[in-house]
DNA sequence: AGCCGATCATCAGCTCTCCTGACTATCAGG
DNA sequence: CCTGATAGTCAGGAGAGCTGATGATCGGCT
């Protein structure tokens, strides 16, 4: 990205303002979580992962679904992960077809520390709005209200 | 993309509600402007160029950078515009390395085509927030502020 | 007048992310 | 034990963007 001056024209575009705002929020992410030596997407599998183990672990295909990527993208996902030793890939026992991704002892706990840096990151990135007294949660709870 | 399902985990995650957020209006933006013939990015030049010709039209670098994009993609856009005929190179008399571009008359027609198509585009996709009884213009604005 | 660093536009090549399509293995139902 | 559907994998390609190099031009300095 070159110099982001953001001149009048360009401020009332819904598209616009997503697309840069999406791509900063993307690189102040990166660099918090870099010496953790993971990015946001892997993160984002990780806390999936962890929040439905509640029950059956998840397949790689109802993982991709929960995020919302495609199910191919999640086999490099899954390779990445398991690569660093926080992630396993087993086996089914009652479908075979399915690799049930279970988190490992090293996952939980980078787990925990790198939601520690996400709070902070997005903390600090909706700083201005604080400051400018609006409400800090009213963007995320805009954003769901679209998706939903 | 695929479902799209949106469950819990990620709801409250900024960087996945931002990322889906910005995927979703893009192809709702793509889509309508499809029959136009242009996208969304030869739009936001355009737009970009026609404000700025109150004076002196812009340079390649300066559309790029008002844009918030590398001088070198500035290219291809400025070659698919010129391509179309909406927008003319012109060697400038004063400084003969600048390529000035001008809106012509197609590019303004479509220009104001387009920007109407945009606003209903943005219209229908906040449509959700207005109907919760949230303000539509405050994605907008909170975006606006996090960029400045 | 002439030189030299900076700027503009362009191009080739690379990366990153994601998708499509094909293939294998496996499951469930008739 | 077929048939159709599903899970994971891989190869290949599309799209956006960046880096680095090149040629033309400008502006200031000497």
């Amino acid at each position: 990205m070159t110099d982001d001056v953001t001149p009048g024209a360009l401020q009332a575009r819904l598209g616009y303002l997503l697309k840069h705002t999406q791509l900063r929020f993307a690189e102040a992410s990166a660099r918090a979580l870099a010496p953790l030596g993971i990015d946001g997407r892997e993160l984002a599998v990780l806390a999936v992962l962890a929040a439905g183990a509640a029950g059956e672990p998840l397949s790689q295909a109802e993982a991709a679904a929960a995020l919302g990527v495609d199910r191919t993208t999640m086999v490099a996902l899954a390779d990445a992960l398991e690569a660093k030793g926080l992630v396993e890939r087993r086996r089914s026992p009652h479908d075979r077809r399915r690799n049930a991704l279970h988190v490992t002892g090293p996952g939980a706990d980078l787990l925990a520390r790198a939601e520690a840096v996400r709070h902070e990151v997005e903390r600090g990135f909706l700083a201005p709005v604080a400051e400018a007294g609006e409400d800090p949660d009213a963007l995320a709870r805009l954003l769901a209200l679209l998706l939903s």
